[in-house]
DNA sequence: CTTTGATGTTAGATGCTCTTACATATGTTA
DNA sequence: TAACATATGTAAGAGCATCTAACATCAAAG
């Protein structure tokens, strides 16, 4: 199938009222409308609530037709995730592409939008990273963790001046990592209005990446 | 019920090869003993992977049992948690009781714990700060909450010298409990291993106690 | 001793995951 | 173009889980 054929049968389902049902046999492009099903379901109920029966009803196929595309429930999921994660990605990439090289202020952007997509997308930040499930193992999406923070490592050796990822750069990154990724938690969990009172949050993102660059 | 029955009682189950199984028509003490159960099976298998039917099988009671001591399965789960972060809260006060006051060492220590527990408890801590379930909103979780975090306000004051809880020790109590909290994930998922290279914890927790309670 | 409420059991309604066997569409090859 | 092979769908059902309703048992209070 082309992708000009895609096209077309992704017109024929947007003009439904429903844009993920099919309207054939055959539906076109199962595998990435059943992601997409996936991806809403646990946004609006959760990972725990998901179902494969309620994806395939969205989706309007059987609830034998994820099958032929995924392994189980658990690989929709990771599937899912996968395509969560590049988004990710592709957005940090963005977030500093227009920021001056070896400022601190690429590091406060990078978590910044580290949270946002974590408040934006809980439910595929959650699953990736809140321990949903123990099959979450996939080697792409090693790949791509390790690419993402392979980004941070280079910010920070920049604004140190330097040129390698030296220990040091590692360990800096290592600690910017580990704090806007309990940031992205407490957030979510609504802590920092329940409990930092007047706390602000742009602030401490930079306040944080300025403590961690600076020599002891 | 007294406290020696109860005691006669668990001693009788405790001659049996599985000491959560019970022996008469009426358990004794059979809300405790699920909650051990459900304990037990998400740190084994995961909570996803928890059943109310298994935790049945190992109590030694019909699946039908569970449904006069608790609403449903997430309130089994919400029970289990709550014990959870009630050992996790007398930990924290453990950890720093023969330190010196007003030391970071005491900052230092209740991070050590902080993760130490998380370490140990992933299925409880995943539990509680995973988003497993968006039903995990017990008043009583709240408190235990909000009591252990008074316990991080309380000593980053006093390393800084005062007496009252500041917005300033409010914003470095929770930077604090960000990075742990983020550390926590990370180091469960292996990511400090695969990523970190040679990255020493006990060094970076008490690096990042310095560097938040310094003065900018 | 009897009653009563708490706590257990049995049976079953409902829904989910995943498999097996079969049906239909697609595109490749003779 | 016809026939076959492959990919992708459906139908039916096994097996297990949650939770409910009706009934059974036991302990404590009157």
């Amino acid at each position: 199938m082309t992708a000009q054929d895609k096209q077309q049968l992704a017109e024929a389902r947007d003009q439904t009222s429903d844009a993920l049902r099919k309207e054939r046999y055959h539906h076109g492009d199962l595998r990435e409308c059943l992601i997409e099903a996936t991806r809403r379901l646990v946004e609006d109920k959760g990972a725990d609530k998901f179902s494969v029966s309620e994806a395939c009803r969205l989706a309007g196929v059987s609830t034998a037709a994820p099958y032929k595309h995924f392994r189980d429930r658990n690989d929709m999921l990771v599937a899912m995730v996968i395509a969560g994660m590049m988004r990710h990605r592709e957005r940090m990439f963005a977030a500093i592409k227009d920021l001056p090289s070896g400022s601190p202020l690429r590091i406060k952007a990078l978590g910044q939008e580290y949270v946002d997509f974590a408040l934006n997308e809980p439910g595929v930040f959650r699953l990736k990273f809140g321990g949903y499930t123990d099959r979450l193992t996939d080697p792409q999406l090693e790949e791509i963790g390790q690419a993402t923070f392979e980004i941070v490592l280079r910010e920070v050796a920049a604004c140190l001046g330097q040129t390698d990822i030296t220990a040091d750069v590692r360990q800096r990154g290592f600690m910017l990592w580990s704090f806007v990724h309990g940031l992205s938690f407490l957030l979510h969990d609504q802590k920092l209005s329940d409990m930092g009172g007047d706390i602000d949050l742009d602030f401490m993102l930079g306040d944080i990446a300025e403590r961690i660059l600076r020599d002891v």
